[in-house]
DNA sequence: TTTGACCTTTGACCAAACTCCAAGGTTTAT
DNA sequence: ATAAACCTTGGAGTTTGGTCAAAGGTCAAA
């Protein structure tokens, strides 16, 4: 059983993030001590690894809170249950990869089309282009 | 001269974000009315267009705020101040990409993994591999 | 015993970019 | 005149994931 200064040290993280976990629902503690201290046993770690282990692919935590749902009965879901939520997640990030990479595109366009000199703004043609009327 | 409402509709936002962008500073009214009504002209619009263009290209407002305050004074700076901006947002956008693609690619290799059929998920590789301990 | 580290709860704060609400004044068209 | 649309201000709320502060109780080592 660890107390929540001890998991938060194990991991790496804040026992105000371990707080944060309970009270959004993500990570109670399996048990309190007499004195109201929190207590987490092993598979609370386990747990807390796959929050952590989610979170560093990109999940939030409402994504996580999901795939936890599913980890907490696995005899009741499919693996296609669990896959369809990667998946989407997949897209996801797919779709704000092409949003960023076209802002980059727009950006590195203006950027090239600039002398990038000494020369005075007054010309920008990247001010220009920002606010042209077209 | 534009009452705030016209302004607004004209470039599809809110009269609350005008106010917004007015009290941190990105564009105030150019004048009010005998009523106290914010009274914006052609100059204000321009402005604004610029606003929206460079958040159309990913800028955060305190980025467009340095780009105004470029914008406002263009004989006092050069071509290449304006491009380092620019430049530098590229680079960010690059970094995020970067980091985004290295999710997908790591929930792509867990996704190819699962066999995402109607099997229980009581074996889930996907779930297996967010929880195991390495 | 003492002291400092640790723990608790509650509620507020932070970031960024809006958006909403309430109370009340102004304008416009009927 | 009337009513509805429009405007003002100030402050709070939303989102997401924490983080901080205050007040006070508990634990462990010296």
């Amino acid at each position: 059983m660890y107390r929540i200064g001890e998991l938060a040290q194990r991991f790496e993280i804040k026992t105000d993030t371990l707080r944060y976990y309970e009270k959004h629902g993500l990570l109670s503690p399996s048990g309190r001590s007499d004195s109201g201290y929190r207590l987490y046993n092993d598979e609370d770690e386990v747990k807390l690894r796959f929050i952590l282990r989610a979170k560093a692919v990109g999940f939030s935590l409402a994504q996580i809170q999901e795939l936890l749902v599913i980890d907490a009965s696995r005899a009741k879901w499919a693996c296609q249950d669990v896959k369809g939520i990667v998946e989407k997640k997949v897209v996801e990030l797919e779709q704000k990869i092409a949003e960023l990479t076209q802002f980059r595109d727009s950006l590195q366009q203006l950027a090239d089309a600039c002398c990038g000199g000494p020369e005075s703004a007054e010309h920008c043609s990247i001010l220009e282009a920002l606010e042209v009327r077209q």
